[in-house]
DNA sequence: TTGTACGCGTTATCAG
DNA sequence: CTGATAACGCGTACAA
C-alpha cells in the first residue's frame, strides 16, 4: 500500500496531461504525443501505439486547447460576430453549412453575439483568440481595426449579397402588376439598419427607373404592432393611397398581413405586400424574393476557406435572388 | 544602421509579446504583467506604469489568450450548446442577458450550433477549452460524459422550464371557451424534440383531469406548407370535428392561421389556434402562452453564476407563463 | 521591481 | 526503426 501512495499516480483534483498518460504507460511525452496526433514519419510500433492509446482512454485524457494554441500559435476556433440571432432562418442556414465545412478542415465555428455597449471588440481577443473572424454584419472602421490589431484574419459577408438587387426586384414585380403609388416597410431594428438601408435603395433607384414616385416610408417595429396600424393607415392617407408595398423582409411582411387580417382586410387583394427571404412561416400565402441560401452559404465558405488558406478570393457571383409569387401581392 | 538591425525591435510577423513590450519599455515582463492586469499589493509607479501602457498601445500588444489560459489554467469561455439557431425569440432574449450577465463576471458567452453529425462532443474540447457548458437543449448520457471528462462544469437548461404546465395552459384555456374537441399540432424538427413531448405531455394531463379526450395529434413541418393543410383536413374529418388546436409554438399557431386564411377562413372563429411563446410575429391577432423570456434568462444566469461559483443552486422558481387573449382563440 | 519557475503539448535533435 | 531529451510558445505570480 506505501508503494502505491509513492507511485505517481492521478494528482487529485487536476487535469489529466498527456505527461500523466505517458508515465502511467511508462514511455515519454513525446511518444504520446506522436501517438495521438498520428504523427507521419515517425514509426511507433503498434504495441506501445495501442498502450498509449488504451492509458488515455483509461484515464480519459483530453489534451488540453490553450497549451495547443500556445504551441501551435493558434486556435482552430473561427469566430462569427453577429448582432442579433433573431435574423434566424437564411442565418441560420449559413452559419450550418459553415460549420460543416469548416469541421472538414478542422476548425470549428463559435458565434458571439457582439455588442459594443456590452464589451468592445478590444477585450475579446484576449478571451478568445480565433484563428479568423466572420462579421455578419457591418463593422465600424475601429472594429476593424481592432481586429487587424488581434491578428485574426477577417472575412466581411457584407458586400457579398446584392441586397440593393433584392429592393429593385421588390418594385420591378409590384410595377409588373399595375402599381404605380408604392409603400415601403422599413425596420425600427437598428442591428439591419445597414442592409435594410441598402434594400431602400434598390427600391428607389427601380422607382426612378421605372418613372413612378419614390416609395412612401413607414418604420415599422417587429415588437410593437401599433406601428403597423400607423403605417397602413398612412399608407390609405397619402395624397394618392398606395396600393402596393415592399416590406424588408418577410417577418414585416407578415405582420403587414396580420395587421390586414385583423381589420378585415385581405393582403393581396386590399393591399399588395411583397417580402424577402422566403422564410418558411411566408410560405403560406406570401409573395416575396426569395434568397437562396445554400448558395449564398457557398459563397461565404468559399471566402472563409480562401481566406484560411491566403489565397485571393474570386469573386464567382452566383445568382441569389428569386421571384416568389403567392396570394399576397 | 548596424545599430539599429541590433536592437531587438519588433519581429517581423511574429505577435507582439508582453515580452517585446518589457524590452521596449526597459523593464521586466513581470512589471508589465503587474500593469497591464491592475494588480492590487503591486505598487508599480506612476512614471512606469503610464510608460508600459503607452509602450503596448504603440506596439498594438494584446495578451494572447491561449498562454493566458494556459497559466490561469481555466478560460473565460462560457460555450452554449445549441442544436438550432431558428428557436428564435426566446433564445435570442435569453443569450443576450446572460452575455450581458458574464461580461460583468470577466467572461465571455460564444454560442456553438452543435450536432453529432457534425463533430461528436469529445473534439470540441480540443478545440475550445470552455469554462463551463451551457446546455441549450437535452442531451444524451455520453454527451453529459463528454463533458464531465472536458473538466467544465455543465449547466442545463431542460429542467428549468414549465414546458407541461405551457401544454396544460393551453388546453385549460380552450376548455373554458367551450371547446371539447381538441387537436394538437407536433412540431416535425426533430431538433426541439424534447421540448415538444413535455408540452404535449401536459396537453394530455390536463386533458384527462377535465374528462374530454386525448388531443388529435398531426405532425405539422415549418418548412412544409403541405404539412399545415393535411393537419387542418385531418383535424376537420376526425369523427367528432376540432374545434380548438394548441399549437407547439406560435410559429406553427401562425401557420395554422395561415394556412386557414388562405383557405379563406379565419383563425378564432372557424378554428381555434393557441401558441406558446409570444414572439413578435404573434402580437397581432394570436392567442399564446406567453412565455416571460427576461424572467427565464434570471433563471438561467444566477444557475450559471451558482455554478460558477461552485454555489449549489438555489433553485428560486417564478412564474414564467401568462395567458394572453387575442382574436385567434 | 526583477528573476524565474510553471502550466501543457509539440517537435527538432539525438541515442540506441 | 523506436524511442527519449529538451527547447519552445507566452503570460502569471511567487520569492527575493
Amino acid at each position: 500500500m506505501a508503494g502505491d501512495a509513492s507511485l505517481p499516480g492521478p494528482r487529485p483534483g487536476r487535469r489529466v496531461t498527456s505527461a500523466d498518460v505517458a508515465r502511467a504507460s511508462g514511455v515519454s511525452r513525446a511518444t504520446v504525443s506522436y501517438v495521438l496526433n498520428n504523427v507521419a514519419n515517425k514509426s511507433v510500433s503498434e504495441s506501445t501505439r495501442q498502450l498509449v492509446l488504451a492509458t488515455a482512454q483509461r484515464l480519459g485524457h483530453i489534451p488540453y486547447a490553450p497549451a495547443r494554441s500556445l504551441r501551435l500559435g493558434r486556435s482552430d476556433i473561427v469566430l462569427a460576430l453577429v448582432r442579433d440571432l433573431t435574423y434566424g432562418y437564411i442565418h441560420d442556414r449559413v452559419l450550418e453549412v459553415l460549420d460543416v465545412a469548416l469541421a472538414r478542415r478542422g476548425f470549428v465555428l463559435l458565434i458571439h453575439r457582439y455588442s459594443e455597449q456590452v464589451r468592445p471588440l478590444s477585450e475579446l481577443w484576449p478571451m478568445v483568440a480565433p484563428a479568423l473572424v466572420v462579421s455578419m454584419g457591418g463593422l465600424s472602421v475601429p472594429e476593424m481595426s481592432s481586429i487587424q490589431d488581434s491578428r485574426a484574419k477577417l472575412v466581411g459577408v457584407q458586400g457579398l449579397f446584392p441586397h440593393e438587387r433584392a429592393g429593385e426586384m421588390q418594385v420591378e414585380y409590384l410595377h409588373s402588376r399595375g402599381h404605380r403609388r408604392i409603400g415601403y416597410a422599413f425596420p425600427a431594428n437598428p442591428s439591419v439598419e445597414l442592409i435594410a438601408a441598402e434594400r431602400l435603395a434598390g427600391a428607389r433607384r427601380a422607382c426612378a427607373r421605372l418613372g413612378i414616385p419614390e416609395p412612401v416610408l413607414q418604420e415599422v417595429d417587429l415588437n410593437d404592432g401599433d406601428t403597423v396600424f400607423a403605417a397602413l393607415d398612412a399608407w390609405a392617407a397619402a395624397p394618392e393611397a398606395i396600393t402596393g408595398v415592399c416590406a424588408h423582409n418577410d417577418d414585416i411582411a407578415l405582420m403587414l398581413s396580420s395587421g390586414l387580417t385583423a381589420r378585415g382586410l385581405r393582403a393581396g387583394t386590399d393591399l399588395a405586400v411583397i417580402g424577402v427571404d422566403n422564410i418558411p412561416l411566408a410560405r403560406i400565402g406570401i409573395t416575396t424574393v426569395e434568397i437562396n441560401a445554400d448558395a449564398f452559404a457557398d459563397q461565404i465558405v468559399q471566402s472563409v476557406l480562401d481566406t484560411l488558406d491566403d489565397r485571393v478570393a474570386e469573386p464567382k457571383q452566383r445568382e441569389l435572388l428569386r421571384l416568389i409569387v403567392r396570394d399576397s401581392a
